[in-house]
DNA sequence: GTAACATATGAATATTCGCTCATATGTTCA
DNA sequence: TGAACATATGAGCGAATATTCATATGTTAC
């Protein structure tokens, strides 16, 4: 390809891109859904919504854990809590989650 | 709430879930999703293929990070390539891509 | 053949990130 | 108030990962 064709295509596909900000904002989402100890989390708020210490036992794995866990997911606004007595109660924030949950699913299953 | 009812839901929420080994291969689908460099190359490639110079002009980085980065994404089955001449013409493997990238956009935009 | 270009890959480095331990904070009940 | 329980958080450690440099491999044109 000639040097100015080469430019001239780098131009315009960088003119159709998304903001850079934008696109590192969403890395930092998706950065989220890339750790199995939170993808299972999240499965299992599919359910309903839970206590810490239940996630906990039901993931396997220490309280400690799971809370830095729900931080991570509480900051992208991906899960929020409810305060009843001493325990905290998580679900998912909204319904996007799922979905983007079943499309990852359809790929791996191809 | 008692013990025995704890165990319970535990197991009940358990029983419902995806089998383990699938939610940690989706985890490694997302993982790729999670890094801005690998997100603008995607975004590239939603305009049409491209080689891996071009690719590298348009995200502002060495060819040589690009190219690691593509066979990760290579090995996930986002991308497929193509071969002529000189160059190596990469472009996207399936649609699913483009819609769960705007699905996180959504999100994020809310 | 060789020169020039495009891409791929290995090694080294720096940074990020998840987990655990210890402990702090918050809540209930006696 | 203090004991018991649930959750949150900070520090430290080890593993994973993104980037770069140098170089190997592959391709074309002469």
């Amino acid at each position: 390809m000639a040097h100015e064709a080469h430019q001239e295509l780098v131009q315009e596909v960088k003119a159709k891109m998304p903001q850079a900000d934008t696109l590192f904002e969403l890395a930092d989402f998706f950065k989220v859904f890339g750790d199995s100890t939170r993808i299972r989390i999240m499965c299992a708020l599919f359910e309903r919504e839970l206590s810490v210490c239940c996630i906990a036992d039901i993931v396997g794995m220490e309280q400690s854990t799971v809370s830095h866990q729900l931080r991570v997911l509480r900051q992208e606004n991906l899960v929020k809590v409810r305060r009843d007595g001493k325990q905290s109660y998580y679900s998912l924030e909204d319904e996007h989650i799922q979905k983007i949950f079943e499309m990852g699913l359809e790929h791996i299953l191809e």
